[in-house]
DNA sequence: ATGAAAGCGCTAACAC
DNA sequence: GTGTTAGCGCTTTCAT
């Protein structure tokens, strides 16, 4: 239609220069003129690139958290293949509590040179120089979990944790006493490194400020083979007009029933639908759980680096997950939908 | 491979017959060793194809639930678009209110033959035979919103509405005294022709009764416009001992204000993120929300049928959508997730 | 019953 | 700078 040939239209639409001012005028026109809109299908035919993917997550076999996240790496794998997609993805694990093994595998992640590379970054500071390194050699990288201000990744993909504890907050107030106080449990974490926790307990905080003035207290709960576990618990159902309790990780499980079995009338909030959180939300000891959905972040992670190394298409550097609130009446209904998704096109 | 040729493999491939047992038997054994996929992407490109796919809902002007369905079925049809697949997408409304307008409507597209239809069919047994015709045409069709169970639907798109209300029992009497009383507010509907609210009512008893026999009362109240409503819904409010009320459509923005006004003490549960209702979250005069997500229920009606005319996949007769609980704290995150899902690949 | 060949929309390699 | 061409994986048509 512009008198050119299919090569030098090529030329215009991808800018690939060497085209003369003329004719690359004259394409654009008729390229707007027939409103042209590329056909991305046909576009991943004629390239048969294999992309090579390196997730970097802690290791799915210590918590039931990051093996959900696992699972939806694979669900995304999986329907890359069905689409005739060549990825391969290279699952790189470190121990979510030793900074040491963190770095390590990242180490080895860079030198893999990947295209480009899903990380979980716990250790905030620690994986800053790993960052660096991939922008310098142009590597795509997406956050998840763990959001790093200092650094230029393709996206964020995580949660509100701020507005996170303001819902706690909201969930475990509603309809209480206006004498009331709550607690802030943290288990299992090291709170220094851990940016994320104090980032709900400042929202949790805020919002009890804002609208109840209630007392609020935080533990630190050790590890839960400790001796003393059972001790320092006992401690916290001793505060005084005790309504409520935030356990600010997906560990709830592990207070709730001795909890309840005490003071039945404390209200639990916790995190995510992991096995054991979902027993104690049926039998009634946990009362809420807001859901971070590990696997739905995993699973648009790489569906997100698909969608850029394939498509150069952009993507918003913030993709924030809605903040789901579970309860034992609409438990059943996020469990039966998530196993439906899975069309061709979705 | 096999020694046969591309024509014969795709014979096999499709079981379109004109094949020599021998020859399938060798192609079907290479085929299971390569452990052969196919390229669905690639199959789309061949046959070029405009489908058709009737949209039969109710006007979108009269109702923002509706808005929102109609958004989704111009996303779903936007993201067929942008794979570069052919669907041209046929609107067709009803006025909600009225059976005669969609009994009309539903002729209109039968006679149109369209490749397949998505319709929310309101009007329960009104609709029966409209979808007796679809079937003897061997027309595919999806159903949203309403599930009519004497039909053989491709698929039933919607929520279990018996959950729902006990979802909303549980938001409503968490934490209430014993001696509560709570009313269900049903607004400017036909009761007798709704399943739909009899099935939400059905189930926010169901829940009472198990778990705290709480005395329950419910009220049909007419249309908004007429100039007793205000006395129909001070009549409610005259429930001894009420401590919540369920709004039972998306209507609940209507009474919300007046209520708290004189009660600011009783519970407010209703539905979907409409404008509204939005409002009335953040001004704290609706306390939770259950979200139906019509948006999200039309854009997969779109694409399961995309996916079935396409590739043939088929698809769970029943697609139940959890049942999202929205409040005041979490609802800017439900908001602005939605626009970030526009990938190529999603 | 089988094979050969064209073509879907696009990219990339090469020749001029 | 520009045009030509092969080919991505598959479907379809036509000839045999």
């Amino acid at each position: 239609m512009a008198g050119v040939s299919e090569g030098t239209v090529d030329r215009v639409l991808h800018k690939r220069g060497k085209v003369s001012e003329t004719a690359a005028k004259r394409v654009r026109q008729v390229l707007d003129e027939i409103n042209y809109k590329p056909n991305l299908i046909a576009r991943t035919l004629g390239t048969n690139r294999n992309y090579r993917i390196a997730a970097l997550m802690p290791d799915q076999k210590l918590d039931p958290y990051w093996k959900q996240s696992f699972e939806g790496i694979s669900a995304g794998e999986s329907q890359l293949a069905q689409l005739g997609i060549h990825f391969t993805i290279e699952h790189s694990f470190f121990d979510p509590h030793k900074k040491e093994s963190f770095q390590e595998a990242a180490l080895k992640v860079f030198h893999s040179r990947p295209d480009a590379v899903l990380v979980a970054p716990l250790f905030y500071y620690a994986s800053i120089p790993f960052f660096k390194e991939l922008s310098e050699a142009r590597i795509p990288f997406i956050l998840v979990n763990t959001y790093i201000q200092e650094v230029k990744a393709l996206s964020f993909i995580g949660q509100d944790l701020f507005k996170s504890g303001r819902l706690a907050a909201e969930l475990i107030t509603k309809g209480q006493p206006s004498n009331a106080s709550y607690a802030i449990v943290h288990i299992d974490e090291d709170l220094t490194n851990s940016v994320h926790l104090k980032e709900k307990e400042r929202g949790f905080r805020e919002f009890c400020q804002i609208n109840l003035n209630a007392s609020i207290h935080s533990f630190v709960l050790g590890t839960p083979q400790s001796s003393t576990f059972r001790d320092q618990l006992t401690k916290v159902l001793k505060t005084p007009e005790l309504s409520g309790i935030f356990v600010s990780t997906s560990k709830a499980y592990l207070v709730a029933p001795t909890i309840k079995h005490e003071n039945a009338a404390v209200r639990i909030v916790g995190y995510d639908l992991i096995k054991q959180n979902l027993e104690c939300l049926q039998n009634g000891t946990i009362d809420f759980l807001i859901n971070q959905n590990p696997m739905r972040q995993a699973k648009l992670g790489i569906q997100t680096l698909a969608n850029y190394l394939l498509f150069k298409k952009n993507t918003p550097p913030l993709h924030l997950f809605p903040l789901e609130i579970i309860t034992s009446q609409n438990v059943s209904t996020y469990l039966s939908h998530e196993g439906n998704l899975s069309g061709i096109i979705v």
